[in-house]
DNA sequence: AAAAATCTACGAAGTATTTCGTTGATTAAT
DNA sequence: ATTAATCAACGAAATACTTCGTAGATTTTT
């Protein structure tokens, strides 16, 4: 059956796993997953592979079935699942306010002063959008 | 048994909905969870006390068993949960990089001009402390 | 050509999540 | 003093998540 486009589920943290190796890599087979996740921890390989087939039914990845080894690419490019989860924590987290995210992170984790002046400038172009 | 301190696991969505109830109120009983709960959404009273029950297990909240009702409380202010969660969604999502979540975020929420203000002067303080 | 390796599909087990009904006890209303 | 309402505890069912073994087909190696 067809995998449905509507609305795509928020992804596990083992489907997320997953999903950074393929974004990664712009595409790769379950062998090549399993290979670069087992660097950092075991995981058999069937068990890759039955997560990618209930990601492809969940529409999370796509499946290219035209060689033997099926090929698999996220369904959707990093930056926009990153959006949707972000905007996810916003509403069920901050009530709904970015402002609220966004120092809450700026509090909570490392930032360099280089770093400081990106964001200054998202700022700024932001304004400029208004 | 006692409940568990040493790393509390990450909320579930369903709970995270009852834990925004209790830092609203700060205590509740179930009964109240379930009324403002049920405002939004049909759901049973058992089904709230069972949650309750579990999170309590968990280590989410704390009860307190002196009255025949008794009354939770989140065990986490919502701004250390916030901070918890945050840094978690960073490092699954973002590769660590606090930066990266900050410029998503404000490139896909709404954030008005007296909010671009009070970022910027966080971003100060940050930079002095430094 | 036979053996070994690789691959997908399938099933199943164990755990976690979500939901609610029933039971038995306690408290409030009639 | 019955009856009704309220409460916590328990059990259970339905679904989702996580993991892996086995089977059968195909490809590669010997």
């Amino acid at each position: 059956m067809p995998a449905k486009k509507s609305h795509l589920p928020r992804p596990t943290d083992a489907e997320l796993s997953i999903l950074r190796v393929l974004w990664d890599r712009g595409a790769a087979t379950v062998r090549e997953v399993h290979d670069e996740l087992n660097q950092h921890k075991a995981q058999g390989y069937t068990t890759v592979l039955k997560f990618l087939q209930i990601m492809t039914e969940k529409g999370l990845v796509l499946r290219d079935e035209s060689s033997r080894s099926h090929i698999y690419r996220a369904s959707l490019p990093s930056g926009s699942m990153q959006g949707s989860m972000v905007t996810d924590m916003v509403q069920k987290l901050f009530a709904g306010s970015t402002r609220a995210l966004v120092q809450q992170a700026l509090g909570s984790g490392q930032v360099s002063a280089e770093e400081i002046a990106e964001i200054r400038r998202t700022l700024d172009t932001l304004e400029e959008k208004s």
